[in-house]
DNA sequence: TCCCTATGATTGATCGGCAT
DNA sequence: GATGCCGATCAATCATAGGG
């Protein structure tokens, strides 16, 4: 009882989801870079300036957007369609292609 | 960046989109899954003195079972789970030094009855971690005697 | 309110690269 | 050639947020 983990320094107790606009941002960047999605540093104080995070809240978010995309490819699949889609549809109302000039996806 | 490097996106494209890239099938070497389950010799052989016995509060996570090796408290996964013990040396060591010396880290990992690579490994990534929280400026004490 | 899934953060350990 | 450190990442887990 005592010896209970020091969980009363975790900063995970006070967690908070990140904006859907952030979300959108992130996910935009994933999907369109899935060939690679290991952003360069400079990428990642890029969208954590347009998401309004840090640049270590981007690089927890790509540790764990690529982790658990591997773990189920399957949904993860249909997530990236949707990007797709959303991409050829010209649905980007976020997304700016700043972070590192046209980012070219695949060859 | 982009995609010019050793990323051979060799896509097994399958049917509707969405290849599988490399970084898809990227495995790591992850510890033993389970410890190996190892007899408990001398009981009494768990205290060199100088620190105490480290296993003495588990900081058992999801309070799930125990341990089998006397020596390496691993879960299933076979990733150690350091003790608070073990956790309250190393902070109170790194406080003390940032870097360790091989005598030192021997004497450490005696102590706690972890392995010099734990050790070595423990304070790698403690280092690491200071770095971040300065980067982030959640503390001070960069602490360089040479200022301008 | 209970239950279950989604998700951000933490951390022991691994990988590639570089220095000694 | 071996060993330590760094920077990035992995992989499992924790603890909470969110939705039903």
């Amino acid at each position: 009882v005592m010896i209970l983990r020091s969980r009363f320094l975790d900063a995970r107790r006070k967690r908070r989801n990140f904006s859907k606009q952030a979300s959108e941002i992130l996910n935009e960047y994933f999907y369109s870079h899935l060939s690679n999605p290991y952003p360069s540093e400079e990428a990642k104080e890029e969208l954590a300036r347009k998401c309004g995070i840090t640049v270590s809240q981007v690089s927890n978010w790509f540790g764990n957007k690529r982790i658990r995309y591997k773990k189920n490819i399957g949904k993860a699949q249909e997530e990236a369609n949707l990007y797709a889609a959303k991409k050829a549809a010209g649905a980007s109302p976020y997304s700016m292609g700043a972070a590192s000039g046209t980012a070219t996806p695949m060859m | 960046e982009e995609c010019l490097g050793p990323h051979h996106l060799q896509a097994h494209a399958s049917h509707s989109a969405v290849p599988t890239y490399k970084w898809m099938q990227v495995k790591r070497n992850v510890p033993k899954p389970t410890a190996p389950k190892l007899m408990i010799p001398p009981a009494e052989f768990v205290n060199q003195g100088v620190l105490g016995s480290p296993q003495e509060g588990l900081r058992t996570p999801t309070g799930s079972q125990m341990l089998s090796n006397p020596l390496l408290n691993l879960n299933n996964t076979g990733r150690t789970n350091f003790t608070n013990k073990q956790l309250t040396e190393l902070e109170k060591e790194f406080h003390f030094n940032k870097y360790l010396t091989r005598a030192r880290r021997i004497e450490i990992a005696s102590a706690l009855q972890l392995n010099e690579t734990q050790v070595k490994i423990w304070f790698q990534n403690r280092r690491m971690k200071q770095k971040k929280r300065i980067k982030e400026g959640l503390i001070a004490a960069p602490d360089v005697t040479s200022p301008t």
